[in-house]
DNA sequence: AAGAGGATGAACT
DNA sequence: GTTCATCCTCTTG
């Protein structure tokens, strides 16, 4: 298990890369409770041509700033008032690219997961979906921007050597993002087929 | 200054 | 399948 260098997420390629992360661990360290999870579902997000994108046509605002950032930060908003979702930043400064987690399979942590869900036994509900997966990990809106590559980051990301194929690996539109145009029908989301926790309708 | 609406989830019918 | 909680950000006047 081996944390992923900045180098890694420094890559042009967000679609690329939001398929790569199928399988890799996010770890959180916060509120002193270590929880952990496997990737199992992700969604690129390609601005400045992605109308889905908070970054479309380069609009940089105080919300999505961060996504402008250097690959490798967290991008962490608030969606529908309630829900923070969780994204990486990719691409060099300037760029802003961004991979959507959608979804995780716990790992560590389950009693600090239950207790954050209000739940008091393992659903697959719990990690299923964004907004979820969040607040199982305790992924807060103030900790957008904290970088993903840094040992001493509340927020951390590793390779634990787990490799899908591609007969394993799921295409299709992303979630929610209907009013997009032609953006809408891309297929920029990556799922792991037959994952009990992966969220949402597939495509076909 | 005000209003619309959103990369969702949960609880309904 | 439908409804609604909930609030911040962005757009418009």
């Amino acid at each position: 298990m081996k944390l992923i260098e900045k180098a890694y997420y420094l890559n042009p390629d967000v679609v690329g890369i939001a398929k790569s992360l199928l399988g890799k661990i996010i770890l959180s360290s916060i509120d002193n409770q270590r929880t952990s999870g496997v990737i199992i579902e992700t969604e690129a997000y390609k601005a400045p041509e992605d109308r889905a994108s908070h970054a479309f046509n380069n609009r940089c605002t105080e919300r999505n700033k961060t996504m402008f950032m250097e690959g490798g930060h967290a991008y962490v908003y608030i969606c529908y008032g309630i829900h923070h979702l969780f994204n990486v930043v990719t691409a060099i400064e300037g760029i802003p690219h961004a991979v959507l987690i959608r979804a995780i399979e716990p790992l560590e942590g389950l009693e600090s997961m239950l207790h954050r869900r209000t739940m008091n036994q393992i659903k697959n509900t719990i990690t299923k979906g964004p907004g979820s997966l969040s607040r199982a990990l305790g992924i807060r809106q103030d900790l957008d921007a904290v970088k993903l590559y840094d040992p001493k980051s509340p927020i951390q990301i590793f390779d634990g050597g787990t490799i899908f194929s591609d007969s394993q690996i799921g295409t299709s539109k992303r979630i929610g993002v209907e009013s997009s145009g032609e953006s809408a029908a891309l297929p920029y989301r990556f799922y792991v087929k037959s994952n009990r926790f992966v969220s949402g309708t597939p495509w076909r």
